[in-house]
DNA sequence: GTAATAGTGTCTTTCAGACATTATTGC
DNA sequence: GCAATAATGTCTGAAAGACACTATTAC
């Protein structure tokens, strides 16, 4: 009556399986505009998309070839979607340690014309800083970096407009709720940095006026003021540097807050 | 060189395929402790689980026998995993309609001794009032709600500790960012009804509080009061009722609100 | 000085937090 | 009247929101 007793009588191939566990993922960056000196930043996000190849290595058709995508691979047996993710963003990018996480599955029948393929999706946020040496691999033909509505117009493969759509919504909530910012700043930050992030997916007048998000982000108790420390990055006038506290998640219930 | 070309050349056992593709669901419940009339409302929150029989249908021994799991089946080529948890729902509790949402995926290499098992993992609200008529399957011996107390006493199968945990997670989360707490509610309900919900996932002051919690409900634009309508469910005095408004998403950035 | 960014002063209004008080009704 | 729940009155202090103003420095 043991596990091992019961595993022998198990068959295995008694259900369909799948034809195959994908891993997908986002890489989003957050690129200066125009960075000049003593300027206050203004920042843009985006994703980074690859072509796919028209042919394969063997010159045969590609499926879905020439459209762009998410970057992504099968997932092997011994190993997490989430580790695939990972082995795809140095793959991609040469970038390793970074936030990467899971979003969504999409297993709709019929989604991909091969067959019945489930697809775990995730994101990554890479800072600008470390995207110095990307390269393209042999299953991609082209690799670029694409602001939210150049994608847009972009022809894009099997179910992918969903997913970026999803992904954006995804990494939106969790710049607001979670600390999640940190993952596109150096370790001291400007108040002017932190607001230049958050304003590439919110509008929030708190944060966007200056008088008042330099005055809220002393009172924050996830950032930490580091006194006497400062830049002039941003402003010919030293500025004020900031850094992050380590604390568990942070909810605020939508029962508790001003409107 | 169209998708149909393509298709023809490949080869869809390039890959190794996972063994089974399943999805599970956490159903939760909101129960009334004590319901009495003119009582305000304790309610407390549980989860439904099945024990898995010894042996199964040809006598044999059932893997993770006579532990207690989340409900969960194989998921059909021709159906999500989302549908199939709906599917699942219907069969445990013959309910139909309810929230059911997408919360993780479980696909650790060795999390299940039958092979390489991939688990999407969905979480449901039911309101106590459509648990009239439960009903076990042929594959549980047992079916039970259990407090989240009684479950960290429990024998689990498998990994449901942890997916149970982050099912936990999820709909705290939900409860206290979305008006997700609509649906363990009646259309209408008073304020004290509310609070005992999300009494069940926080101890905020500003909801435990009763006068506090009574005039903050008044000034939340996605609640609306019913003028002129009042029960005596929870009271002699008759109480003001009020309804959830339709409303996208409301997202408080962490960096706008008060600590 | 000028221009740009950082940051403060100050006033008004609103709300949280606390606590007492009143209102309503079945028993 | 008593007990229980609902709801308001009222005070204090803190923070939001708005806008003017000062501070600092490269040029």
């Amino acid at each position: 009556m043991t596990n091992e007793d019961a595993l022998k009588k198990y068959d295995v191939k008694k259900y369909r399986t799948p034809d195959g566990y994908t891993s997908d993922i986002a890489i989003f960056t957050i690129m200066t505009k125009e960075a000049e000196s003593y300027k206050k930043p203004v920042m843009e996000l985006k994703l980074m998309l690859i072509k796919r190849a028209a042919t394969n290595a063997e010159g045969h058709p590609n499926i879905e070839g020439d459209k762009w995508a998410l970057p992504g691979g099968f997932v092997q047996a011994n190993e997490t979607a989430l580790q695939a993710a990972k082995r795809e963003l140095q793959e991609e990018t040469g970038v390793q340690g970074v936030h990467v996480k899971h979003f969504g599955v999409y297993d709709r029948p019929g989604r991909d014309p091969r067959g019945w393929i489930i697809t775990n999706a995730h994101y990554a946020i890479v800072p600008e800083r470390h995207l110095m040496h990307r390269q393209a691999n042999d299953d991609a033909s082209e690799v670029e970096l694409f602001t939210l509505e150049e994608i847009n117009h972009l022809a894009l493969a099997f179910d992918h407009e969903d997913i970026i759509k999803h992904a954006v919504q995804a990494i939106t909530a969790d710049l607001l709720q979670t600390t999640a910012a940190k993952n596109f700043l150096p370790p001291t930050f400007t108040y002017s940095e932190l607001q230049a992030v958050l304003r590439t997916v919110t509008n929030d007048p708190v944060i966007t006026s200056d008088p008042a998000f330099s005055r809220k982000i002393k009172s924050l108790p996830f950032i930490e003021k580091l006194d006497g420390q400062t830049t002039t990055r941003t402003s010919k006038q030293p500025t004020q540097l900031f850094r992050f506290v380590e604390m568990e998640d942070i909810i605020k219930p939508i029962y508790s807050v001003k409107y």
